[in-house]
DNA sequence: TTAGAGTTGGCCCC
DNA sequence: GGGGCCAACTCTAA
């Protein structure tokens, strides 16, 4: 009877969703075998993949190749938690180290320990859907049942681009209109699961620390305010929605970005992201809150409006092929970006000599986490705003980084900020001054993340290259050599990043329609005056290339 | 073909 | 802090 019986024995294989509530993986996998003559076994297990673990001392930033410390840390928390949590039901989690590839170790698995049914959370993500084949085949070949059911995101990606005639809608209204009420959470609070099944010769290790995976030289970084875990996320979820008002009134653009001591968000992101939190048990905690108010915001910018944003990019995500690049990408416009490694090394470094953007990208690499529109404003800074740098290369410092960091959400919100895509209106620029100083006038989110301004006048905080000499010497802060003088001229520079979108969308509208002179005519005498002759050689310029095309 | 809508800009004026 | 303008984008629905 020690030995896992034959057909009893089921494996939850966890990835994301680090829960025990509203897991309908786990919970199919605690069933099996329910009422069969023999012994029920489960096995919950995780396998640590080395390729995003180990430490990449050439990376500009503490962590491994794929992802930031501040990550890491919020992973192996999580795990901590979540085993802790299954011990409480009488179970663990079984941590495995994958040599390789962390699909071979969970087939020896389920091989080596007589899985009858394997349960995991389906994932949309391209790196998941490749592993979760492999893994699919290797266990329908084997006569494992498998059992992948979607809970991540509200509704099933799939389902709704069938539903919209088998392409994923391409505006938040038409998702919305199309999406409906999302499936009700499993809200069973269990008191115990199934004893666990016999490992034999395997190697069960405990969650490790940052310190034991190699991460030697951290000390002094700071610790980001955000635990990792489902025990946080519930606590964290609750304190929000405890303030009903708060949860009734949100309205995200009119947060404040440099609020940090206490953000002006609920912080749950990366809680989603781990699926730490369930979000159809945080939008049905939500629907109840609104029961009991008299007024309630709506989407897209409330509190149910932003859950209903992250199903939309997953859902766009997934029915877009090439969705994380530029090239072979049909929602995403083809833009000219420019290549230059000094400025996005100073963009990435919090380097730029502006001081709000470099603040942002501080809290970026030491906490993971920044504000939406703090987002916007860097995003638009490196792409469409001032460096026009392509967005790919912000994208992949975020991807990194943050510790909410999302594949389908932050491709989408990369489009978007570089008006590659959803949006389009690239005259709206972000004023790396004027738009922190509106919430901000004293710059204690500056001082904060840049020590060395902690001095500065707050009539020069935002822009301290224009305080005199004297004042910068009485802040003990001399710019050009304690904090650089800005890499660009925002004035210029956005105004020739207006100029080359401008381009760049004529560009587009003649590979959209080349035959059609019409639509080349309308734009030129759009055009204002002073650009006539800049645009008039641009167009002359697109109409050769094109003409040599066909 | 066209009108209207689109999560969250800056600037100036009151 | 609210409203109108800037200069004009794309996509959808009719």
């Amino acid at each position: 009877m020690e030995a896992a019986t034959a057909a009893t024995a089921a494996m939850v294989w966890f990835r994301k969703g680090l829960r025990v509530h509203d897991n309908p993986a786990l919970d199919a996998a605690r069933r099996y075998g329910a009422g069969a003559a023999s012994a029920r076994r489960l096995y919950p297990v995780f396998v640590l993949d080395p390729r995003y673990l180990r430490p990449d001392p050439a990376a500009s930033s503490p962590g491994s190749a794929r992802a930031g410390v501040a990550r890491i840390r919020f992973l192996l928390e999580s795990l901590s938690d979540l085993d802790a949590r299954l011990r409480r039901l009488g179970s663990r989690l079984l941590l495995l180290r994958a040599r390789d590839d962390v699909a071979d170790a969970v087939c020896a698995a389920l091989k080596d320990w007589n899985i009858g049914k394997l349960c995991f959370e389906s994932d949309t993500e391209p790196y998941a859907l490749a592993r979760d084949k492999k893994v699919t085949d290797f266990a329908l070949a084997s006569g494992i049942e498998v059992f992948t059911p979607v809970s991540h995101t509200l509704f099933d990606p799939a389902e709704i681009i069938k539903k919209n005639g088998g392409r994923p809608p391409l505006t938040y209204q038409s998702f919305v209109s199309i999406a409906g009420e999302p499936p009700d959470p499993i809200m069973e609070e269990y008191s115990e699961l199934p004893p666990l099944g016999d490992t034999g010769e395997y190697e069960l290790l405990p969650v490790p620390t940052v310190e034991e995976l190699g991460y030697v030289d951290i000390s002094e970084e700071e610790i980001p305010p955000f635990r990792g875990g489902e025990t946080e996320a519930l606590r964290r979820m609750k304190e929000s929605l405890q303030n009903k008002e708060w949860v009734a009134k949100f309205e995200k653009p009119k947060g404040d970005p440099s609020a940090f001591l206490k953000p002006s968000t609920t912080v749950l992101s990366p809680y989603l992201k781990f699926g730490c939190l369930s979000s159809r048990y945080f939008y049905h905690c939500i629907q109840d809150v609104y029961k009991s108010v008299r007024n309630h915001t709506k989407p897209p910018v409330s509190l149910i409006g932003q859950l209903l944003w992250r199903d939309f990019f997953y859902t766009v995500s997934y029915g877009t092929p090439n969705f994380d690049r530029m090239k072979g990408n049909k929602i995403c416009k083809q833009i000219p970006w420019s290549e230059n490694e000094e400025l996005f090394v100073a963009w990435r470094d919090g380097q730029t000599g502006y001081p709000w953007i470099d603040a942002i990208m501080i809290q970026l690499r030491k906490w993971g986490w920044m504000h939406h529109l703090a987002r916007h404003s860097v995003a638009c800074f490196l792409t469409r705003g001032d460096m026009f740098i392509h967005w790919e290369k912000g994208r992949d410092v975020f991807e990194r980084l943050l510790i909410d960091s999302d594949w389908a959400i932050n491709n989408g919100n990369w489009m978007w900020l570089s008006c590659s895509s959803f949006f389009y209106q690239y005259h709206r620029i972000y004023s790396p001054i004027t738009f922190g100083k509106k919430y901000d006038p004293n710059g204690n989110y500056i001082r904060h993340f840049i020590p060395v301004l902690k001095d500065m006048p707050r009539e020069y905080i935002y822009e301290p290259w224009t305080a005199p000499l004297s004042i910068q010497k009485k802040a003990n802060c001399i710019i050009g050599k304690d904090y650089p003088k800005p890499v660009v001229d925002h004035e210029t520079a956005s105004k020739e990043c207006k100029k080359r979108m401008g381009e760049a969308y004529a560009s587009s509208r003649l590979d959209a329609n080349p035959t059609k002179g019409k639509t080349l005519n309308s734009s030129r005498r759009k055009m204002p005056h002073g650009d006539q002759d800049t645009s008039n050689s641009t167009i002359s310029k697109l109409l050769k290339r094109n003409s040599r095309a066909e």
